[in-house]
DNA sequence: TTCCTTTATCGTTGATCTGCGATAGGCGAT
DNA sequence: ATCGCCTATCGCAGATCAACGATAAAGGAA
């Protein structure tokens, strides 16, 4: 099948598409777990239900700052919130949100 | 609910998490739709089976070159691939990657 | 062969990411 | 009030990204 056949290749009329704000939300969802050390606390959050940020440091073979940095644009991307508790900080999922990135990723 | 009620918030022991190859590869599939160009043309070749390049760049408000660099990073990712057909290239979604996407950010 | 079309690649510029150490701020304990 | 712990933020360095124009490579047409 190297040679296409049923499915009508290439043209067709130019779509256009419209500039719509949804790409650059999801683009926005997609890049806060585009790294790998973010990936981690996500999973580590899911399977924990809430962690404070020494733990998540303790898990991580990064600085402290630097796992801060993360979790702030984790944070920022809305998919986790962060919880005073005295002088720690707990860290758990936002369900909505990272439904929405489920529901956006499944309907492409 | 200011105050955290039934759920135990925060100590439990530390996991450790082992270096699973998944999160690297789970970060690069993200970060190829981390970006509203990339995830414009994703959509586009998913509603359409096939599309010649020069049709994405007349969808894209981007220059030809900077087109074909996010082509080229979606198919580095594997998430498309090209085919030549003659002097145009065929560029089409390839369903088992982006089945994997699906798969990971489910799994979540 | 010589053009023309189509796409990839090169080189550059500016912006952003990533990582770290050092430091500042908040809070409880003494 | 002071100390010590926990976390966020500030600078800095190096690396990578994003966008563009210009150019090269490949194939069909005349």
């Amino acid at each position: 099948m190297s040679k296409q056949s049923t499915k009508k290749p290439c043209d067709s009329m130019p779509v256009k598409l419209n500039a719509d704000p949804t790409e650059e939300a999801f683009a926005k969802l997609a890049w806060a777990i585009a790294h790998p050390a973010r990936v981690q606390i996500m999973r580590l959050l899911i399977g924990r239900e809430a962690c404070v940020c020494g733990e998540i440091v303790d898990c991580l073979p990064l600085a402290q700052s630097t796992v801060s940095q993360h979790l702030k644009i984790l944070k920022e991307s809305g998919l986790i919130q962060g919880e005073v508790d005295g002088p720690k900080i707990c860290y758990c999922i936002n369900p909505d949100k990272l439904e929405q990135l489920k529901t956006l990723v499944a309907g492409l």
